[in-house]
DNA sequence: TTAGTTTGTAACAATTTTGTAACAATTAGG
DNA sequence: CCTAATTGTTACAAAATTGTTACAAACTAA
């Protein structure tokens, strides 16, 4: 289950591509291009978080978080300014209204991404999934739960550690070294011989019917997802 | 058990929309379509919180709000005005003739809900149930009260929040530095390892005959509720 | 094919983690 | 003040996980 995301910003040509993605990430996504439009549509709306540009038609959006910060049913909601400006001083301003992050523009949707879950996951954690896919497989960070065709699948913390990093990375092959020195905490020594057991433990658990084997070995290297 | 809300609004498809929403939540609601007719049910029906339209065919709200404030019987009824317009003298004049909120159409039904809550809370705390739920399980935060199935569970102070703590975030996994944290009051300190003491005893509590385990281990992490 | 290399697998012991009961200390309520 | 309830700690039991080893199987290159 994932959150709601409110933008309010000029350019369509960004909020076609942030909203597109945010949708394509699973977030409910609405928006207006004005700030009067959009300070109307929030309350509809109710987002769980705010993108809102520095320079609008209308008003402000230093304005508009103003006034948002002095109503009682938006106190708590999360904005993040967008602005084409680098200016330290409009950082410091864009906080002091109380924006919650700031992004400067040109950036990166992932970036974007990073910073949304970021803000959310302490605000309103509920709303962010954070799970990892691969194929049927799906890891659960957050719930340490793993699915296999939406079946579940228990493993201990060893296995979960390992598949969670190599759901990380899919289709790259590590070696057994590369593997140590990510799954196992560091200072500690392990045989190299043992991942090959914890390999075999994780494939019985995740292949739990005569499903494809998602781990593959590759001769004198190591082992990838597939 | 909840409270009685009484609605006077002329426009019909409010009506519909909010006494249909707070009827699912709980509430017993009646309506009247104008002033006059209004302040004559309303005595019979005796609400613990009054809908008042700033707008109506015959009395104005404000018209409407004074006279209740003048009659005894509901010198203390909360009341909560419905209007059209935003501006801020309007407000003024409506809290000034006794209202105690104010919302803007068009407004979200859960703003109104939220406004709501919040003054039952303070004005007539028992008609307002502040309830986390998960399965079967229901806890009164208000009555500090826990039921299972219906069936009441007693439980210490300290069970009590760890399992509040918990229904505000099911299924996810806390360490039990986490649930430290959250549940134990600010700077003091237990071993990690009461964490499990306190765990057992709430399980203990809860799975009062051969119910569902509720509570998840997950081993090396933490704890969630399923 | 064969020797040499690499990986798969099962079994076992060691270690880590959690469950539980008992007890003492503290707190709350009469 | 006394009693009962609650709380934190500890020690031990139980359970799950982990690392290692030895041997079997699979693969590679000549």
């Amino acid at each position: 289950m994932n959150g709601k995301i409110f933008i309010i910003e000029d350019e369509t040509s960004i909020i076609q591509l942030v909203q597109h993605n945010l949708e394509k990430d699973g977030f409910i996504v609405s928006s207006a291009i004005n700030g009067n439009e959009g300070l109307k549509d929030l309350k509809k709306f109710e987002p769980n978080l705010l993108l809102l540009d520095w320079m609008l038609p209308d008003l402000s959006g230093i304005e508009i978080c103003k006034r948002i910060r002095k109503d009682t049913s938006f106190k708590n909601l999360p904005v993040i300014m967008l602005t084409a400006k680098g200016e330290e001083e409009d950082k410091i301003k864009g906080l002091d209204s109380g924006a919650d992050d700031y992004l400067t523009k040109p950036f990166s949707y992932n970036e974007l991404l990073a910073r949304i879950k970021a803000i959310l996951r302490r605000s309103d954690p509920k709303t962010v999934s954070d799970t990892l896919e691969f194929n049927d497989l799906r890891l659960d960070r957050l719930e340490k739960r793993v699915f296999r065709d939406s079946i579940e699948i228990k493993l201990g913390p060893t296995e979960f550690r390992l598949l969670e990093f190599f759901l990380t990375n899919p289709k790259r092959v590590f070696s057994r070294d590369q593997i140590l020195e990510n799954v196992w905490p560091n200072n500690i020594n392990v045989e190299t011989r043992t991942i090959d057991v914890h390999i075999r433990r994780l494939r019985k658990s995740i292949n739990i019917n005569n499903n494809k084997e998602l781990i593959r070995t590759v001769r004198s290297s190591g082992y990838s997802l597939i």
